[in-house]
RNA sequence: UGGGCUGUAGCCAAGUCGGUAAGGCACCAGACUUUGACUCUGGCAUUCCGCAGGUUCGAGUCCUGCCAGCCCAA
């Protein structure tokens, strides 16, 4: 019978992936990667696991999420940047938990993720809950090993599903947000207007292509065009400064083959932002994306993420 | 001091021949979202239009005085 270790967060969906594998005949692990800043995940992953009659591992992840996820975290908000903490935990933290413990059984992974792998390659979950974006930095040799199974299906048909087969965290809400505390960073910041005009202080962080919670009042909306974190300079402008038609990356991060000549593809250069034609030009770990149409507000941190139709191809991280 | 202008919510700002306070921004709430914060929806002047009087059925809108700020002239 063959292992699988599933990531159990406490919530429904890896607890209906779980039971949905189990019920395939798998032999299912879970997993609970315990970072210390949600203390009912684990006893609710432990109440799944013991309703569902399989094996519950608990993992401290908290040294490893501190280093390789929070302290970058912070550290980019204050050189002006916008990180994206689930990127960079699921390809450091998250899946090599995992894969650590799938090894030990020479299993395979699963998680809940909206996502799809098909042929060794990673596609698109179902419209409106694709969470693919997040993991274009998965590491190519563990898609062999890796399972999505709820990544063609709706969330509702996911919780009926939770409900019949006595799930009991059948009805927690969602979880949305970051899953660690965020604090507030002490960073003052002097605001101009690019005009020049020197609008007031801020305190915070910011992120380009930013409108609400400025405080400042003007004639019309204004947004974050630019940070300059040496000088703890914000500047504020009207919404066509903050469009790009290119932007610069690094990090690039492949999910096929590199690409030997300039790629034709679909960039999304945020995870709740549309996809937007683009042609990117590759130079070893770097690359320039050239739009065929403007694109709001590319923040560095944040990550290019490039499509065909329903692949993820891979991406890399706005400089 | 003489002449002129302005004073409407946190900011900007409409407000006509007097008729019972537009709009934008900010802010707040919600939707959306595996950090980004874009977008959308809703709320937001009832001891009220610098203050005090007056005219009028009725004044932000007319009249008088005062206060504050700005500009020009000195």
């Amino acid at each position: 019978m063959k292992t699988v270790v599933i990531g159990l967060s406490g919530g429904v969906d890896s607890a209906v992936c779980a039971a949905l594998l189990q019920k395939s005949g798998y032999r299912v692990v879970g997993v609970n990667l315990d970072a210390g800043f949600s203390p009912n995940a684990a006893k609710d992953a432990q109440a799944v696991a013991d309703s569902q009659g399989f094996e519950l591992i608990i993992v401290n992840t908290a040294a490893r999420m501190q280093e390789l996820v929070i302290d970058p975290f912070y550290a980019a908000y204050s050189c002006g940047q916008t990180p994206n903490p689930c990127i960079s935990c699921n390809p450091t933290v998250k899946f090599p938990s995992l894969f650590d413990i799938a090894d030990k059984y020479d299993g395979l992974v699963a998680t809940g993720h909206y996502a799809v792998i098909e042929k060794v390659g990673l596609y698109k979950g179902v419209k409106g809950r694709d969470q693919s974006y997040m993991m274009y930095r998965l590491r190519r040799e563990w898609l062999a090993r890796l399972m999505f199974p709820l990544g063609r299906m709706q969330k509702t048909e996911v919780r009926r599903l939770a409900a019949e087969m006595g799930i009991p965290v059948a009805n927690k809400p969602d979880s949305m947000d970051i899953c660690f505390p965020v604090a507030q960073q002490p960073l003052t910041w002097d605001i101009y207007h690019e005009n020049g005009k020197y609008l007031g202080k801020g305190e915070g962080v910011y992120t380009i292509g930013q409108r609400r919670g400025l405080g400042i009042a003007s004639d019309g909306r204004i947004y974050v065009t630019k940070i300059d974190a040496a000088k703890g300079e914000i500047t504020l402008g009207n919404i066509e400064n903050v469009q790009n038609t290119t932007l610069n990356i690094q990090n690039v991060h492949w999910l096929i083959d590199t690409p030997t000549k300039p790629l034709e593809c679909h960039c999304k250069i945020r995870h709740t932002g549309t996809e937007t034609p683009a042609l990117v030009h590759i130079e070893g770990d770097t690359a320039q994306i050239e739009f065929k149409a403007p694109v709001f507000a590319g923040a560095p941190g944040q990550s290019a993420v490039f499509y065909q139709t329903n692949q993820v191809l891979g991406g890399g991280i706005i400089v």
